[in-house]
DNA sequence: AATCAATTCAATCGAACGTTTGATTTATTC
DNA sequence: GAATAAATCAAACGTTCGATTGAATTGATT
């Protein structure tokens, strides 16, 4: 039971890689030799490369998605009529997407990697399979955040939530570029700091006041 | 003098395609298709892709840094012994990038989406070349923001600045996706209006107490 | 042991890639 | 106006890409 099966290998193989360079920069060749398959393994088990990448991102996003919405639910059952405070909801966003990369076998580090260089990526058929995935998790949070900037113009919440996305994709697919730049001072690893770390920045610039 | 050189031609077209979908995804015929030239013309007149890339990046990045620390040494100027304004510098370094989406020929707008595609892109090459051609701006700026925020210790100022990288190259490279996000509320060619957005929100969030 | 579906394999497909070649055309110089 | 240099051209180079083929192998069911 150790040795995984074909498909799973596969996708771990596809996820790292895709993850680091980018999936139209990694080839399916490159896949299959790290996989140690064959390369009509993909498509026998998966149809094509574009099924592949889907494969990747459903086998983990529908699970995070969820606990998404659950620690939505979770801060606006506790706060009753009122509206959410802001860090919660933040913090309901954005943490279990950090949090990937503490788990036990480190395969959500990885795929924390690949879904924000998804979210950077312009191609249009990832964006389309993202949009597809994203659909119901931004329709819940965009009332709750906007119900904790309640004097925040719809304009300016929107244009705010676009700055908040670029942060949050660049941080969760290269942070990695960090440790140099800082001279090693920052710890992309410190998953809590980087959560607690990245909350604060957003929340100080979705309210923050016009200058 | 009404037509263009066969270079500019080919530097014109490759800006166009590598901003929308990034250089490794656009092949050097779509290149010549868009410029009306013959394939050989490129490497005869830059010699390789990448150096093609290196042209597009040199042609328009030096007077824009050039703008960036001029401005920046102004407001220092203006400050005397003080630290300069958080605002301030913001400006200094967003404003010129994001200017240039409303050049005279809109030929700067393209340059922005490019200059921000290349921020987030994996590719080492590619980063090297910023690297390189950042090196002195960065030099320059993160003394002037660190004495902005004298109270944020040096960890957190790096993660803000990573942070910050992120909004900005993900608001310069693709804010036209917010347009159908927001459905058509915001304006990604209001230049002004996001200069001052998006300094605002930086400065929120890099002025933030942690939660 | 025989059967049959599920899986793996080496080999190959046509298309597209960046790059190079050598001939041809255009522009400049004497 | 001949000679020389600069620029353009069609054609092809070798390589890699995603995808497909049909045979070989495996494992379960009779």
């Amino acid at each position: 039971m150790k040795q995984k099966d074909t498909k799973t290998v596969i996708l771990d193989a596809a996820e790292q890689l895709f993850a680091a360079k980018g999936p139209n920069a990694t080839s399916l060749r490159q896949v299959i030799a790290r996989a140690k398959v064959n390369l009509a393994a993909i498509h026998y088990h998966f149809g094509s490369k574009e099924s592949l990448m889907q494969a990747l991102l459903s086998r983990r996003l529908a699970p995070l998605n969820a606990e998404r919405l659950a620690l939505l639910e979770a801060c606006e059952r506790k706060s009753g009529k009122r509206a959410a405070p802001l860090s919660k909801v933040l913090e309901a966003l954005v943490g279990p997407a950090l949090r990937l990369s503490r788990d036990g076998e480190r395969g959500g580090a990885v795929f924390m990697r690949l879904l924000g260089r998804c979210v950077l990526e312009p191609d249009e058929k990832i964006q389309t399979m993202l949009n597809h995935q994203f659909h119901y998790v931004l329709e819940r949070f965009t009332p709750a955040l906007q119900h904790a900037l309640p004097d925040l113009p719809a304009v300016d919440f929107f244009w705010r939530i676009h700055f908040l996305v670029g942060s949050m994709a660049h941080t969760m697919a290269d942070s990695e570029r960090l440790r140099s730049i800082s001279g090693g001072l920052c710890d992309p690893d410190d998953t809590e700091g980087t959560v607690r770390r990245l909350v604060a920045f957003l929340a100080g610039g979705l309210r923050a006041k016009e200058n």
